[in-house]
DNA sequence: GAGTTTGAAACT
DNA sequence: CAGTTTCAAACTC
């Protein structure tokens, strides 16, 4: 559906997981991240992979060679708090020096955890009342806010936009829409409501985020006014017809 | 996209 | 077990 989206389910049933990019590992040490979930690598961008059925033997071999090194190889690092969410701990602890353990290198940090005494790193800055952790968290939730309101736009224009008859995608054959659906007077009437709505959050003394999204709402609306009435006027323009100009 | 930084994992 | 090397991801420019 949405391009930028690329972990969709898969025909195989295979679990949406980031494809990794191992290059010398083949996949089969706890490098490689889809290995050391115990998954098979599938979509991914590495190279002389053997993390698959067709290097079974050679697979079940690092994976036994890993236990050896460490029979909680395969066990999830964090904790599950007994308690549902809260109190989820890295159970082996990071080692960081230079990130303060407030960047995605820091495998506490990574899980959204606190440091705790299990951790062995310098300069921690991931505690529960650290000011810069408590700056960064902010940033974090602002830039989340931002997501979900443009991907609740976004669900709401194409539920609109279903209602609408529409025509087959066009594609290599050429095909373009008429020019002339979009006529001066058109372009003139939409940036007059435009430019209505932008009178209309000043005049309310709006925030100016709040103005932006108003006209860009109003932009809308004249869209699929035009489609609409693109498509209402009689032999006008059928969209199921091809336009090659 | 190329180059650098980082810390876990592997190795000695 | 401590020190070093290897590795792939996170990050920066």
């Amino acid at each position: 559906m949405i391009s930028s989206f690329s972990g969709t389910i898969e025909a195989t049933g295979a679990r949406p997981r980031k494809p990794c990019n191992c290059t010398k590992s083949q996949c089969l040490k706890l490098y490689c991240d889809c290995f050391a979930n115990g998954e098979f690598c599938h979509n991914c961008n590495c190279l002389n992979c053997a993390n698959n059925l067709e290097h079974e033997e050679e697979r079940s071999r690092a994976i036994k060679s890993c236990l050896d090194r460490n029979p909680m190889a395969f066990h999830p690092k964090i904790g599950k708090g007994k308690h549902g969410v809260k109190d989820r701990r890295h159970n082996k602890g990071c080692n960081c020096k230079r990130s303060g353990c407030l960047k995605n290198y820091c495998e506490c940090y990574e899980a959204k955890i606190m440091c705790s005494s299990s951790c062995k790193c310098i300069g921690c800055k991931n505690f529960e009342e650290s000011p810069e952790r408590k700056t960064l968290m902010h940033l974090a939730d602002a830039a989340e806010v931002r997501v979900q309101q443009q991907t609740a736009v976004k669900s709401k224009f194409s539920s609109q936009l279903s209602g609408l008859p529409t025509k087959p995608t066009p594609s290599s054959n050429g095909e373009k829409l008429p020019y002339t659906l979009i006529t001066a007077e058109v372009a003139e009437a939409t940036c007059a409501c435009l430019l209505a709505q932008a009178d209309e959050g000043e005049r309310l003394q709006m925030p100016p985020v709040v103005q932006e999204r108003m006209v860009i709402e109003e932009f809308g609306r004249c869209l699929m006014q035009i489609i609409e009435s693109a498509n209402k006027t009689k032999g006008n323009i059928d969209w199921n017809t091809s336009y090659v100009y």
